[in-house]
DNA sequence: GTCTATAACCTGATAGAC
DNA sequence: GTCTATCAGGTTATAGAC
């Protein structure tokens, strides 16, 4: 873990868009936000990055993997059982949120507020129709739509982290209480997901 | 149903500001595309809101109560069961969503972008925390905090529409299909919510 | 490479004719 | 009430000194 310390300019650039970018999306961030936030000046993100949109494309890009590529590993590992997977998928993303609570929104918002930009650039279709996982819920549950379950397993695990800005505001569940909450998650979210398979 | 043809300059600005706003969010919408968009000039706008921002609070206003207004009659009926409420609330949100899809996304998003705006306007926590469906629910299941199960409902009901803009941009299913999939969870959520009462 | 100053452009809001 | 033209301020991007 590099420290700003030791920070190149360009990874001290770089590490300042991330924050802001994140946290308003990107119509709402302003150049000088980010030169402020990495402590530089405004001149050098356009010495470095050329543009606003091309510095945007790099975070963009970066949290695009970040939130679809998390469980790439775990839904096409053959070696791994429905219910192993899915706590796997569970334990996978609430690790990695809890760390990156923004994540999912910003990607989400931006993705809306650009659809034509991206399109095939997500490998979410790959993970959603034609991962060993989803050919594991098709063997056991030829009844129904897998994505069913699938959004069902996703949604319990992201869903929490979407609303966090809800439920902070409205002091249903803050910080540290949040936390553990979704924590107990990490566990529960696949005792749910058996339940759901049997339903 | 009113039809642009004899609605007020005053509706078509409001019409047009919700398209706009709920599409692309405040900070990316520009005044002059809410003009474009009611086929009226941007002078108008400012006759009749004196600015974006107060135009945007209207709609702001107006979509916080639908999404978070949708299940308020529900939660609180002291005359029907757990499983019952949960069949309606799904039922509910999704007969909603389906004419409103960018409703989760744009209230969420701009709640992110703007927390301490609200904070107290959102009586989210009353239906988190102090419904009659949160008391029944803590009956059933003292072992466990509710708010996983609100989660896990809401979650199933809501975060597809989350997702819609991924699942069309990278042809996982599109217009109808989409439909058509949300359709079924209508009956299938109360079957799963109550799967998970159990589990 | 880094900075200050400024150009070029965009956006929200208004003045004033009709 | 509605429109065109325009202002004032902010934002991205660049020029040029160091």
């Amino acid at each position: 873990m590099k420290k700003d310390k030791d920070a190149s300019t360009e990874e001290k650039i770089i590490e300042a868009a991330r924050k802001v970018f994140t946290r308003k999306g990107y119509a709402a961030t302003r150049t000088r936000d980010i030169a402020q936030e990495s402590g530089l000046n405004l001149a050098l993100l356009n010495y470095y990055f050329r543009s606003k949109e091309k510095l945007f494309e790099i975070i963009m890009a970066e949290k695009v993997v970040q939130l679809f590529g998390t469980i790439a590993p775990i839904v096409n590992n053959m070696d791994t059982s429905l219910e192993k997977k899915a706590g796997d998928i569970a334990d996978a993303y609430i690790t990695m949120l809890v760390n990156n609570p923004g994540l999912p929104l910003f990607v989400l918002s931006e993705i809306r507020n650009n659809p034509q930009m991206f399109g095939d650039k997500i490998h979410a279709g790959k993970i959603l129709t034609e991962s060993y996982f989803v050919k594991q819920i098709q063997e056991r549950r030829p009844d129904i739509n897998p994505l069913h379950l699938m959004l069902n397993l996703l949604g319990m695990s992201i869903f929490p982290f979407i609303c966090q800005p809800v439920l902070e505001g409205a002091n249903v569940i803050t910080g540290r209480a949040f936390e553990s909450l979704v924590a107990e998650r990490k566990n529960l979210i696949g005792i749910w997901f058996n339940a759901l398979l049997e339903a």
